[in-house]
DNA sequence: CTGTTAGCGCTTTCAC
DNA sequence: GTGAAAGCGCTAACAG
């Protein structure tokens, strides 16, 4: 079929080991005999196997990812620059989605075990004790990222999302929010938008403000945040914040109250997390937390080459850090 | 290392190749052995290896995919329905991005190629020599998506972004626009917004109106979308209607024009191209074309496992269509 | 129906 | 430094 290793060790009359480590940059070759070999192989226009060499070899190049869904800004981001470090390294990317499901997660760990990728990723911090079983088992090493947790799989890089929804949460206390309510994501919960959540009602239960009744949970989409603003309609006393675990939700929420004439921030503050392109675009534009997605994807990146290549596999925990962009949709 | 083949085997009693063919679910085994050896599986935990079996097989059941940026939702989404796909057929995915460079393109063409997948699927319908040659002489079925052309290197599934273009600005000409200019993206050229801005000047030539300096550039995104209306500015007579290549642009335009007091559709119509969830969402909602392109991405892994398990790997040309939708940023 | 035997294309000792 | 040979773990004839 194709031209292979020892057609071309034939051609240059050498052992099919030293094409190999021509091919592989050993420094055991002379400049004359490499020189050789790449003329064959250039005239023969051979093409290595990497299958095969992953077999021999039991290095793939080849890392595994798995994201709740690839259609969504937030973890494409991520995605975007692990992608970026790792063709930049000569590794490439095997990608899976399980919508938001540990099960489903577990499942296609499973499947991508067998594909023997040299490391993996994974996002969030909840997985289902089968696929922590399986990865721990595997030996290769593993990070998790988008949050950060005190009980890792491996290695972890993330930011905190609790924190970063606390903090913000005390900051526009202090901006003079005093009716606040939490708008929150309905059917994908998770890891990060639960501690987003949790970490907006620590904040409210520091500053002794009770939230019975405050929580308004929404789908995750522009529809969602305009439907939490209906919902927000029937609470009294009248809300002036409304803290929102996704820009997507928040955006929402503010171009629902163009529609309905509720001045923002006037009659109602509005705060998002994540600060996706629309945040700072929008009228008004939009408070909320600011997180490196793509850098984090790079810095997971580099974790895991560094797991690869290093001696002591030691794991690492790295926290990206988040910005409070504080911007007109919330008082001043 | 880990368990083999062999090692269940030995404790079932049989050779590997029944083993394989309980694996693989060939029909000739009995009841009896099957059960058998599949209860030695368990016990040992053995799972396959499947880059062995890649290698032994000739089959690895990976899909190669190389999009612009992966960060994008446009081609995210894309990716999405062809994982889906894939994922429901016991396929899995490989990808790398290109970022709009055609020859970086070819350069992971070539690497993916070493890496033996079983099929390939291509953003857009302009590829280097050099990548195409590689792609046919693969033999691998290859789709390329999210255009169509004449002239495909093998199958292609995507939708006539010229045509549907040119018919959205007929339209908007007979809702009463007269002064067309279009906004097109400066930074990342590809076949796809050269189409849309070809298919927009068309119908502006089948109108016979004059765009001489009517051709606007800005880079895809909010900001210059929010460029393109100060542009539009400096332009006499006083432009009606904003034709963009891409959403972004548009809402970019839109968010501008509310900061400037410009009423939309009443000074100036906007339109867009692609219906991102934003399009609907914002006020006015944007009059542009939409595109399933998760569907398309199904449609595309749908293409290329027909191509692997059909006799004559026949290639196809599957037009997924598009829609105008037509909304509050457009006159009536 | 099932065991045996060659490979798949490459890496990696191990002698020379 | 380099060749020869032994696998890597699996599939796919080929006998029986």
């Amino acid at each position: 079929m194709s031209v292979t290793i020892a057609d071309v060790a034939r051609l240059a009359n050498v052992g099919a080991g030293t094409v190999s480590r021509v091919l592989n940059g050993s420094k055991n070759v002379t400049d004359d005999t490499r020189a050789h070999v790449l003329a064959c192989i250039q005239q023969l226009g051979y093409r290595p196997n990497l299958v095969a060499r992953g077999l021999a070899a039991k290095r793939t190049g080849m890392v595994a990812a798995i994201i709740p869904t690839i259609g969504y800004t937030q973890h494409a981001e991520a995605i975007q620059g692990l992608s970026d470090f790792l063709q930049a390294h000569g590794l490439r990317l095997m990608i899976g989605h399980c919508g938001y499901s540990a099960a489903y997660e577990a499942q296609i760990v499973s499947d991508f075990l067998e594909r023997r990728p040299d490391a993996f990723y994974l996002t969030g911090t909840s997985h289902t004790a089968e696929a922590r079983h399986l990865l721990r088992e595997s030996g290769i090493p593993v990070v998790e990222a988008a949050n950060l947790t005190d009980d890792p799989i491996d290695s972890v890089v993330g930011y905190d999302n609790f924190g970063a929804a606390r903090q913000i949460g005390h900051l526009l206390h202090q901006r003079g929010h005093r009716h606040i309510a939490v708008a929150t994501s309905l059917h994908d919960p998770n890891d990060r938008t639960a501690a987003r959540r949790d970490g907006y009602l620590a904040a409210c239960a520091d500053l002794g403000i009770d939230m019975t009744d405050r929580v308004i949970t929404c789908i995750n989409s522009f529809a969602g945040g305009a439907d939490a603003v209906v919902q927000l309609a029937l609470l009294t006393p009248a809300i002036d914040l409304l803290l929102c675990v996704t820009d997507v939700i928040a955006v929402g929420a503010i171009l629902e109250c163009q529609r309905r004439g509720i001045a923002v921030p006037g009659q109602l503050g509005i705060c998002g997390f994540d600060d996706l392109p629309i945040a700072s675009a929008i009228n008004p534009a939009l408070t909320t937390i600011s997180v490196d997605r793509v850098g984090m994807g790079r810095a997971a990146g580099r974790v895991l080459l560094q797991c690869l290549g290093g001696e002591a596999a030691m794991s690492s925990t790295v926290d990206v850090g988040f910005q409070i962009r504080e911007r007109a949709s919330t008082r001043a």
